[in-house]
DNA sequence: ATGATCCTGACTAACTTAGTCGTGAATTCG
DNA sequence: CGAATTCACGACTAAGTTAGTCAGGATCAT
């Protein structure tokens, strides 16, 4: 695995769409000014994103993107995987559906446990608690400039 | 992280020293011939791992690698980071010894602790215990071949 | 209709990976 | 010594990935 900047900018916009998605649908260029991010990357980004159904979006005047479930139900290793591909720090860990067995390397065990290891952890953190760490990290970051 | 060709090959490499490697040096075209290891590239990896103290060469008729130290004192750890460089999965865990404060990312907090479990679980694993494995393997197939 | 907005695919520059190849340097043996 | 053997090192390359940009089309509220 590696996180790029497609999975850090995935993130963030779904972060910024669970904190201020709450009033009816986020413009993309919006979301970009408040997360830096680049307009016509991000637009790739929510396409991936809503062809893996994390996203909704509408045009038109007052259009945006929306999150499709309330955002303590998506988890951070569904949106990882859907941004980044495979997070297998092996090709030989590769899920592949095709059922053809890949080739075994020396290092397999070793990397299986943290492989499984991680994506549990992944799994258990939601689009909600890293809005809740986003929304606390700007509090203090405000709290240091007013002293 | 991801672990390619060079950490998976280096790392071969060094399991067979330590399983062949009792008897006096081993030449490199015989490591990348029981490894299927392109030789000219498995060239590449030695240097790496010689520049980092895991072997030492000698050249002339009857030269080749050994291992610096006892199989069980070398880390599969150290050996990857040798051959694949900074195994963190986001640049903002990267340890540089720069002093440089990387930049935060919303998902970091999540990931410290995956990557310290990963460092700490590649860091029990000794090449001895590669090559005890990769030894169990070899038998087991001769084993099936008998069948 | 029109203007805002999303949607799609083609394109590109820089970087990384996985090597190959050629030449040179050290060592041993006859 | 000189030839054979083995490692040592750097230049080069082809293919793939990453991180974007850009142009043009589709859709929808008003």
């Amino acid at each position: 695995m590696h996180i790029g900047t497609k999975g850090d900018y995935g993130v963030r916009a779904l972060i910024d769409l669970a904190m201020y998605g709450g009033e009816g649908p986020v413009q993309r260029t919006e979301i970009a000014r408040r997360q830096h991010i680049p307009d016509s990357y991000l637009d790739h980004l929510l396409a991936q994103l809503r062809r893996d159904g994390f996203v909704r979006s509408t045009r038109g005047p007052g259009g945006g993107h929306q999150l499709t479930r309330p955002a303590d139900e998506i988890c951070l290793l569904h949106v990882l995987e859907s941004l980044e591909g495979s997070l297998a720090p092996l090709p030989c860990l590769e899920d592949d559906e095709s059922g053809e067995p890949h080739s075994v390397c020396a290092q397999q065990w070793v990397w299986r446990e943290i492989y499984d290891d991680m994506r549990a952890r992944l799994a258990a953190v939601s689009l909600a608690d890293l809005a809740a760490r986003e929304q606390e990290r700007l509090r203090s970051a405000v709290a240091s400039y007013s002293i």
